[in-house]
DNA sequence: CTGAAAGCGCTAACAA
DNA sequence: TTGTTAGCGCTTTCAG
């Protein structure tokens, strides 16, 4: 008997890109594949002993899943899409955060893709991603998103699940915040402080959130029997950038407003520093609140008083509802609207 | 002849998950399925004729390239794999926003994975993201990341490019900032402002970024003959609330700082909050400077002086570089360290 | 408990 | 210019 004794398995690791496949393992211990397959899946219909030898070999030899191979085969690719317009947003990235922490604990992974506000950018990548298989999406649409635009994705029959915004006349799945709840507290809220001429910044009819929020304050004025002055209304995207330039613009209205509620958060971030540049402070001489309630908005100085929006939950549920649509694509339609809360902070005062 | 007519191609888009195959074109045009792949991507060898009445009818039939399929023939996914630690982090989240305008702009999809400064969770986040065979990996690895705890995913050929912080010993292409250069700039300015007492804040040996910062930090005061006094160094992760955490340390010390540097924005904002708690205000009694200039930076009140580090042109980078090792495998390694540059806002001042 | 064989949808030789 | 054929790496009957 030679030195080298009866040929133990000598895993030799792969040169270059891995090469280790179920076969070669097969190969080496001279099983089939399929059992291969099943012992690394820890089935129970191969035996114990042969499992055992067989992970050894596999992770000795450095062997890695191939997914690409198992999803042509499966139909399934356990690849969650996932189309945002703008991640740089912390909105965004806290709802993603959530998605992610959500489905990676059920062995998902995140295929991201964003469009900016952009239709047809959105049309363009949200094909992408569906031709990688995921099994389901989480989309929350482009502004100006119409059923249309969305149909062949629908049609193609992945399970979609929309969050935060929503394109009506899909049937989709849905989870979002109850926008109009959230704004008519701030409303009562500023009406209450005694506010009477209350501006709205970076209206937007174009995505479901803004027509919400928006109407909501339209409503809350009416409640009141104060009257809408179309000079107090901003209509914008909600960014930094436009709740600077929109409360600089309220502000030199005929009669400019005392208080201000803002799309969103950055929107409010934006009008905050607007009203520094004209000598003026937030909870000083002027109220402003946002929505949201992004992780900054608590550090702000003064902090800013904004509408709690769940987003942790929010991510999840949006997570745990794809997921369940998954298990069962003819479930009937879940639609879930989280309650937001007015946080009070330091934006908001009484007017001078 | 029935009503009917010689049967014109009657496209049936699918019932339930597209089931549109090349196979299905094919037969519906008589051709072969080869002639169909070859005319969905414009290849000059199929008739200009036959190339536009397959696109056609691809289109009539909803058609959608089945990527998993394509990755198991040509070995290639067009997925890029990305690993951050917090995309909730803004900093990361304008990185992976660069990263992804980058690689969208070349046809690829961004496959996320984040771990949360969790090694265990990074490896097998890592190691799952390997397996859907990305052709490339843009990482930028937890903290306390050793060589061997990546080798195998060099080992296995992926090409991997580190972004902003690094882990040595790998080979691997990098793009980051010249952080040092960036501290020793925020120093300068800080004790030609008169600063002899100066803390930092959220020190973190266990990442490149944190050493760099924190070895530039104490260079900086060595060489104005300054001596270090550990009483004025917080260890921490760079977070809000350890900022927050340190300013309130280090301003217990017996001989406490009149200014901080801190190892990022984030944990800038938590010590302006802090400074606040204590009665104290940033620019005015009081010096921080920053890193990072995330776009919240520009905005806080007072405006935070801190140290630009171009993460569009980071992440840009990154992605150009991972194009490039992924046509060019054996290519000698590349580096960039972008240079840094400190942005004079209001939170510095000379001392009291 | 294990193996043989077929096939998921695509692309790449090679032939015609 | 187009068709034939084989096969990427995996899972899944179905036999044994």
């Amino acid at each position: 008997m030679n030195a080298d004794g009866p040929s133990p398995p000598s895993p030799t690791p792969p040169a270059g890109r891995s090469r280790v496949t179920l076969q070669i393992i097969a190969d080496h211990l001279s099983v089939s594949t399929a059992t291969v397959s099943l012992a690394l899946r820890d089935s129970p219909l191969v035996a114990e002993a042969t499992r055992g030898r067989v992970r050894e070999i596999a992770r000795q030899m450095g062997y890695s899943y191939n997914r690409s191979a198992a999803a042509l085969r499966t139909d399934r690719t356990n690849i969650i899409g996932v189309g945002f317009h703008d991640i740089t947003n912390p909105y965004f990235a806290e709802l993603l955060a959530a998605i992610d922490g959500a489905t990676a604990a059920y062995g998902r992974s995140i295929l991201l893709g964003t469009y900016a506000e952009d239709l047809e950018r959105q049309e363009r990548v949200l094909n992408s991603l569906a031709e990688y298989r995921p099994d389901g999406m989480i989309l929350c649409p482009a502004g100006g998103s119409t059923a249309d635009s969305l149909r062949h994705l629908v049609d193609a029959g992945v399970p979609i699940v929309q969050l935060s915004r929503e394109v009506p006349g899909l049937g989709l799945d849905f989870v979002g915040a109850d926008d109009r709840h959230g704004i008519l507290q701030a409303m009562e809220h500023l009406i209450g402080l005694g506010h009477r001429r209350i501006a709205f910044l970076c209206a937007n009819e174009s995505i479901s959130t803004g027509r919400n929020r928006y109407h909501a304050y339209r409503e809350g004025l009416t409640a009141h029997g104060l009257s809408i002055d179309p000079a107090l209304i901003y209509f914008a995207y909600g960014t930094r950038e436009n709740g600077l330039k929109g409360i600089q613009q309220v502000l030199d209205a005929p009669a400019p407003p005392t208080a201000a509620i803002c799309m969103n958060d950055l929107s409010a971030f934006g009008a905050m520093l607007g009203l520094r540049h004209r000598g003026r402070e937030a909870g000083v001489d002027f109220s402003i609140v946002g929505c949201d309630d992004v992780k900054e908005a608590a550090q702000w100085f003064p902090a800013l008083t904004t509408i709690h929006n769940f987003q942790n939950q929010m991510g999840a549920k949006s997570a745990e509802f794809l997921l369940r649509r998954i298990a069962e694509p003819a479930a009937p339609q879940q639609r879930l609207l989280l309650t937001p809360e007015l946080v009070l902070r330091g934006t908001t005062c009484p007017p001078r």
